[in-house]
DNA sequence: CTGGTGCGATTTTTT
DNA sequence: ATCGCACCAG
């Protein structure tokens, strides 16, 4: 029985650790090691308080921070001693508990979960008259639903997609969520066992939760109120889908035998870039007492770089990455020898991310580093469960797994899966993409995505794998399977970059009416704080240097945006950046391969 | 039914 | 600037 782990935490981590009964809040900045403590939690709580992993529920947001737990449990807790508890996010969890109960509420424990697009389908039957009618009021269903609280009136064609739903024996994803409220709040038999055997719930990024999520946390949280909550006030930027930063800060309202420790200690930025992001922050006047502090090395000032316009930035950037790593030459991709921090300065192109506030500020970017030959990868880009062949593939599956009911299949195709499926019903999942692959001719990214997803299930037959293939598929599995250790620069939204960190962060697009974001008039001031704690969140990105850039002028959606640099910026005290302003250069009217030059 | 054309909208995103 | 969609013509 080893707790040796207890001897790498810091004082407020081992507090937090060792805090077993009862409720607890853990305030932690950005880095400052939230995860370690929450798993380290779950296995004191194991190994030392002899909890039964069994009665322990770990709820994230994103699967990536539940494999990432799950992941760091079974390192700690030793992989065949203990039983994992459950850990995953709320849909997930959701998702499973329905696939139990689901009847009393009058569906079939077979039930599917609809992708985005076959929402739309659904509202467009329900009586939606063109795909935008239907995209706008699907907008409005799901903000409805999260925010469950204010009963302002079901918008329109609800009832008749809620009853399109149940009819057709499916559910959409934020329905996981209520369905299972419904359940715990009309049926206490259901209630009072998954409380018993809950008895230890450890919540991840709390200050998220929207208001359906917040309940159920509450619904099931038994009497000893053994309640985790981990989050920051200051990294909350998802108010815009119903995320509620004041489920946080009122905490100890709802809790109030809760105890409150603060993580402050950052282990990932440079000193200058914690104090840089702390100052941007501070200007805030919705969060909670905290200050970050980081004793590293001093590190590099932040650079504040004014440009042109976009394709400049877009250049310099460039240009600044190929001295980042290490010189003369950019072919050190092709060798495996060169590590981050071994040789200050030399970095891999996978130490480097560029972050900027709307998608649309990619293209300019990709165009560029195309040009100059640097590698680079989309986040968050595409989305599998988006593209046509992958959803034809879902109703097949679908189709396949379960009794025909409303398969929404082209007849062709039905035929010929009733074949396939008499004829292969011995053979592998394996074999049955094989054939899949055929009738629906996909393309190769589908294809490679499918095998990989399908890996798990390989050795089982496709009549026990297949349901649980389908179940992974609808709950949107698919993503997991980028390669972060891709050699590539990582190009992402501020938003998407929530929960990384990179060596070296490039901060683009840093003008006032694109951060804060101005879409139509100006931000009130709780937008415009929670664009605040937005660039807060892509600072703390940050490990050793980090860069903001600005442009005097900018095309955005193809009309030029005037470009006063940021406000932001200016509460960056001066000690702690350093400004440049690269001019205007007069390019010759030929613009093929001018650039080629600069490098 | 299919391909061309023109119009409008275009934060941020997970599951 | 770009993309997707609705609509229309063949």
């Amino acid at each position: 029985m080893s707790l040796e782990f207890l001897n790498e935490l810091n004082p407020q981590q081992r507090q937090a650790v060792c805090h077993t009964q009862g409720p607890l809040m853990i305030v932690a900045g950005a880095g400052t090691g939230k995860t370690r403590t929450l798993t380290c939690r779950i296995a004191y709580l194991v190994r030392e308080a002899g909890v039964d992993p069994a009665n322990i529920l770990a709820l994230t947001f994103t699967r990536r921070a539940a494999w990432e737990m799950k992941q760091r449990i079974a390192h700690l807790l030793g992989e065949k001693e203990f039983m994992l508890p459950e850990i995953g996010t709320f849909h997930s969890v959701c998702a499973k508990i329905l696939r139990e109960e689901i009847s009393v509420l009058g569906y079939d424990r077979d039930f599917v979960i609809l992708t985005e697009e076959e929402q739309i389908d659904l509202l467009r039957e329900a009586g939606a008259k063109s795909r935008p009618e239907a995209n706008a009021c699907l907008k409005q269903i799901s903000a409805f639903k999260n925010r469950r609280c204010a009963e302002t009136g079901a918008p329109p064609l609800f009832s008749e997609y809620q009853a399109a739903l149940k009819q057709r024996n499916a559910t959409d994803f934020d329905d996981l969520i209520l369905h299972v409220l419904r359940l715990f709040e009309t049926t206490p038999q259901i209630l009072n066992r998954y409380m018993d055997r809950f008895r230890h719930i450890l919540v991840d990024e709390y200050q998220d939760l929207n208001p359906p999520q917040y309940m159920l946390v509450r619904i099931l949280t038994g009497p000893d109120q053994n309640l985790c909550v981990v989050g920051d006030a200051d990294q909350a930027i998802y108010a815009f889908r119903g995320a509620q930063v004041e489920n946080f800060l009122n905490f100890q309202k709802d809790y109030p035998r809760a105890e409150i420790l603060r993580l402050e200690q950052n282990y990932r930025s440079s000193p200058v870039i914690v104090k840089a992001a702390e100052q941007v922050v501070s200007r805030n006047t919705l969060r909670m007492e905290k200050r970050l502090w980081s004793d590293a090395e001093t590190g590099e000032r932040i650079r504040i770089m004014e440009v042109g316009d976009e394709k400049q930035e877009a250049r310099w950037i460039a240009s600044r990455i190929e001295t980042l790593l290490g010189g003369t030459s950019m072919f050190h991709h092709d060798t495996d020898r060169i590590q981050a921090g071994e040789d200050p300065g030399h970095y891999s192109f996978s130490d480097m991310a560029v972050l900027f506030r709307l998608r649309a500020q990619a293209r300019p970017l990709q165009a560029t580093f195309e040009q100059a030959g640097i590698p680079c990868r989309l986040l968050s880009g595409e989305r599998l469960d988006r593209r046509p062949d992958m959803r034809q593939v879902r109703s097949l599956l679908r189709f396949l797994a379960g009794p025909e009911k409303d398969a929404v299949l082209p007849g062709m195709l039905k035929a010929s899966l009733i074949s396939l499926s008499k004829t292969r019903e011995q053979s592998s999942l394996q074999d049955l993409i094989r054939e899949l692959s055929g009738i629906c001719h996909l393309d190769e990214i589908t294809l490679r995505s499918l095998k990989a997803m399908a890996l798990p299930y390989l050795n089982l037959t496709w009549g026990t794998s297949l349901p649980s293939f389908l179940h992974d598929l609808c709950l949107g599995r698919e993503s997991d399977l980028f390669d972060p250790r891709a050699q590539a620069v990582t190009l992402l939204t501020m938003h998407a970059a929530k929960g990384l960190e990179f060596p070296v962060v490039f901060i683009c697009g840093l003008e006032e009416g694109l951060m804060p974001y101005a879409r139509d008039g100006s931000p009130s001031a709780d937008e415009i704080e929670e664009e605040r704690r937005l660039f807060h969140v892509a600072m703390t990105r940050a490990m050793k240097e980090l860069y903001l850039l600005h442009a005097r002028t900018r095309i955005l959606y193809g009309s030029p945006l005037p470009g006063e640099p940021s406000p932001f910026l200016q509460d960056i005290e001066e000690a702690l950046f350093q400004a440049d302003v690269l001019k205007k250069k007069s390019r010759p009217p030929k613009k093929e391969n001018q650039q080629l030059g600069l490098f």
